[in-house]
DNA sequence: CCTTTCGCATACCATCGGTATGCCAGTCAC
DNA sequence: GTGACTGGCATACCGATGGTATGCGAAAGG
């Protein structure tokens, strides 16, 4: 096997195991020795590849909400229509964030661990652009009033988040109706 | 000093520089050593009165959390009509998480630390049933659409979580008034 | 005033994240 | 091919952390 090769399985080893653990225990309850373990390396390995526990994490969280952008970008481009785009494109953000996996890394450990600019940066760059842009355009097209798009794209995401996290604790299956029937009340409300 | 005083003396100043030390340097980044000697005890103190770590924090969130339930509440109160109640309290909120100390602890760190169904408890025995409750009025009274009230409440309440904590990150004064037309044209859209 | 109990200090432990160092195999110039 | 070199990682170790076991002095109770 080539060194790079080498190289980047080892760290794919790393990514994978952190990621099992760090969404099955949390972050906080996660020893390092735990993951090199699962992972068949040592600490040196793991500090040869991220500068220390948070940078392990930074990575997971980082393949998750890319994950999580690629699922909401899939819903929203199988439709033409601008609004259509946009409830689809909700309503995938919400079915991939019910993966208990994606809450305990990307809504509960991420912005507590890398503090919250950290962790909004990421989702700018990646799931939450999704939403700004499909924002953007409703406002240019006339459908949604004229209005800056960054707090309107703030209040959206951070009520889908909550509401992912309600909705893994309540269990219950008409929950997920009754909650995509209120946000589906709150867009309509926002349309001209 | 009677022997209750003096209990009771030890645990507030626990609490206060607990309280202080958790908002500005974040759960994970806090030793117990740093807390008993700004408190002027010891760890025998400490775990006199607390289980751990979480149990100290979990007193601090309590604490924070029923003094923005206090201010919400408050507001609300100040007015008759209860649609008026519903904004007021909606701003008060705004404005109370917008300390810092309120975000890392109660927004940040709060739902990691406790896991995110206990925090959803505290929350909803403090701030979070003002909202409920005054969603579930105005249902009653025909200016929302008859719905369950709990959804509405979560992904209106995780609205404004993170708006709070955007508003803290941005820094510009105009995002505030930004931000609240956005979040009064969204229940205006709700409203019947 | 004597005993009990409560509030807390002291001393200690396992484990944690992090670092310094050494070694072996892959890489490359010639 | 073969030597020097370097990248990838293991080993051994460290200070600090959360947590526990035990002891003690003073307030409470009879």
């Amino acid at each position: 096997m080539t060194r790079a090769e080498q190289r980047e399985q080892t760290r794919r080893a790393l990514i994978r195991e952190a990621r099992r653990l760090f969404a099955t225990q949390g972050y906080g309850r996660v020893g390092l020795s735990e993951v090199v373990k699962a992972a068949g390396v040592t600490k040196g390995a793991l500090y040869h590849h991220f500068a220390g526990k948070a940078e392990l994490f930074r990575a997971v969280l980082h393949e998750v909400m890319r994950e999580v952008a690629g699922r909401v970008a899939a819903a929203a481009e199988a439709h033409d229509d601008p609004w259509r785009q946009l409830t689809e494109g909700c309503r995938a953000f919400l079915a991939a964030t019910a993966d208990p996996e994606v809450q305990r890394i990307m809504l509960l450990d991420g912005p507590a661990v890398l503090g919250w600019s950290e962790w909004r940066a990421m989702d700018e760059d990646t799931s939450a652009r999704h939403l700004a842009e499909a924002l953007a355009g409703l406002v240019e097209a006339g459908d949604l009033a004229r209005q800056p798009v960054e707090p309107l794209t703030r209040l959206l995401s951070g009520a889908m988040n909550e509401a992912a996290l309600w909705l893994a604790a309540s269990g219950r299956p008409e929950d997920l109706e009754d909650t995509w029937s209120a946000l589906a009340r709150m867009l309509e409300g926002l349309r001209r």
